[in-house]
RNA sequence: GGUGCCAUACCCAAGCGGUAAGGGAACGGUCUGCAAAACCGUGAUGCAUCGGUUCGAAUCCGAUUGGCACCUCCA
């Protein structure tokens, strides 16, 4: 199947042809572990999921590649900010390396609860400085940089596409400095950005090493650039990332690789869109921000959030409320419900052969291939659930086939067991039975409040009552 | 100041030129001692507003209104 994605770069949504037949070089933008991850950025992380799984389910053998930044990234603008790492390691006493470990481990955590899948390569800032410097060296070759104040920069004016990913045009960016920005006054352009740094305001950093340039620390674009050729090649198919990064991350990453090369780099450029409260963009700088292990503590599961996200198209900006959460815990939960009945009637996972059952796969193979369109291909999951067309056995089988794009763990999903009632459950079951059978429906009525209470519910099925906890 | 994006029923949300997917809520019904659950059914003559293009527009173009993001760090 044909899968077409929006590619930044363009602005379209073009049919995605890969570099080499089978397989596809995918780099994303990993996370900053200077503080736990929140649930905006996890969205995004769902989406470079969906996208890798769809890629996978589509037949290509995808080579993942994930960063993670644990230096060089500032808080503030070209020199005059702060190495994130080493700011909340003055702030907490502990050293940015023991705050690097600590965050990657928090954050692998929330990866696995979301039931992402890891990638091929996980890829550490730190571990990497030697190529950084090697890239450096190659564009001052190439005479794309200058030094001044100390600094490494790189000078966009020899790069005459600079800005294409961002529709940015030169006129535009010599007066793209804002007010409130102040003007770092040894860069020749505006916009030119940090290499390297040797000369910080804020004092020894924790983390330094040896350059060619002195004494420093590299800049942040300079990681993902260097990093992700050396992984998947000077050419690589799709580099994705949330849409902040359009405008000066992945444009600069975007100079450095090709002034590097003098070739083209990345063929597809997919950003996700943000996550927003009421009050707009959650971020980490406003210090409030909402992490999956809240969620957690609030009673939901990981798989709630995930419904949720793809609930709505990643290039639109969704609203989180936990009334929304609310509703996308009640349907993943009334899926999961469904499942366990259709096994409890027997379904077995089989091969999809009948005419309905493949035209749904179909349907959902299209709409998944169709730019992601994931709260379509739910609505495929919905149809094939209500389906009255195919076996309960088919219906299964479809449904972990769409598993393996949705990611949600049906295939966990087991045959209700006789749970393990405690004594006075039991008992109290027992004796309801009992009062309908006697027709004191009062007291019937009342052990079911009683139950209620206990935060159970009672359902008075076919076979006879079953109990289930309160959600 | 500059640049983008968005506006669909009570709520969430697809749709990208051919006559409005899906879910939740609500309402009606079947079932039930009554409920719950389940199942069946109902729901926008209209897609912010006003113009325009077209045989045909939620979809394209222009204007207006409202919301958001980016141009510092951010997913």
């Amino acid at each position: 199947m044909k899968i077409s994605l929006y590619n930044t770069m363009g602005r379209t949504i073009q049919e995605f042809k890969p570099i080499n037949e089978d397989s596809v070089g995918f780099y994303a933008c990993g996370p900053t572990v200077y503080n736990y991850a929140h649930i905006g950025n996890l969205r995004t992380f769902i989406f470079e999921d969906i996208l890798k799984r769809e890629l996978t389910h589509s037949g290509y053998n995808v080579n993942h590649v994930m960063n993670i930044t644990d230096v060089g990234h500032l808080t503030g603008d070209g020199d005059d900010g702060d190495d994130k790492l080493a700011k909340t390691a003055k702030e907490t006493g502990k050293s940015a390396m023991e705050i690097a470990k600590f965050y990657t481990a928090a954050f692998k955590k929330d990866f696995n609860a979301l039931n992402m899948i890891e990638p091929n390569t996980w890829c550490k800032a730190t571990d990497h400085i030697s190529d950084m410097i090697k890239l450096i060296q190659r564009l001052e070759k190439g005479g794309h940089t200058y030094q001044s104040g100390g600094n490494v920069y790189f000078s966009i004016d020899t790069f005459p596409e600079y800005g294409k990913l961002a529709s940015l045009k030169m006129d535009d960016l010599q007066v793209a400095v804002r007010d409130d920005v102040s003007e770092d006054l040894n860069k020749k352009n505006p916009k030119d950005f940090v290499l390297w740094f040797t000369n910080s305001k804020f004092g020894e950093q924790q983390m330094m090493w040896d350059s060619p340039w002195g004494r420093g620390y590299p800049g942040w674009h300079i990681e993902c650039s260097a990093m992700s050729m050396k992984y998947l090649g000077e050419s690589f198919d799709i580099h994705t990332g949330g849409v902040d990064a359009i405008p000066v991350h992945h444009t600069n990453e975007i100079a450095q690789a090709e002034a590097a090369t003098n070739h083209k780099w990345v063929n597809y450029w997919i950003h996700g869109e943000f996550l927003l409260t009421d009050s707009g963009k959650m971020s980490k700088s406003k210090g409030e921000f909402l992490t999956l292990q809240l969620l957690i503590d609030k009673g939901y599961d990981p798989m709630d959030y995930r419904y949720f996200v793809l609930g709505g198209h990643y290039r639109t900006q969704i609203k989180f409320s936990f009334d929304t959460l609310d509703i996308a815990r009640k349907n993943r939960l009334s899926i999961v419900s469904r499942i366990q009945e259709m096994l409890d009637n027997g379904a077995k996972k089989i091969e999809i052969t009948s005419e309905n059952a493949t035209s749904l796969a179909q349907e959902f193979d299209e709409s998944c291939a169709s730019n992601l369109n994931m709260p379509k291909a739910l609505a495929v999951l919905w149809k094939t659930l209500k389906s009255d067309k195919i076996s309960d056995s088919e219906k299964y089988s479809l449904v972990l086939y769409f598993d393996q794009v949705l990611g949600l763990r049906f295939e966990e999903v087991k045959k209700s067991e006789k749970e393990e009632l405690s004594d006075e459950l039991e008992s109290l079951l027992i004796e309801r039975t009992q009062a309908k059978k006697n027709r004191d429906f009062g007291r019937a009525d009342e052990i079911r409040d009683e139950l209620d209470k206990l935060g159970y519910v009672v359902k008075d099925t076919a076979k006879g009552p079953v109990l289930s906890k309160k959600l």
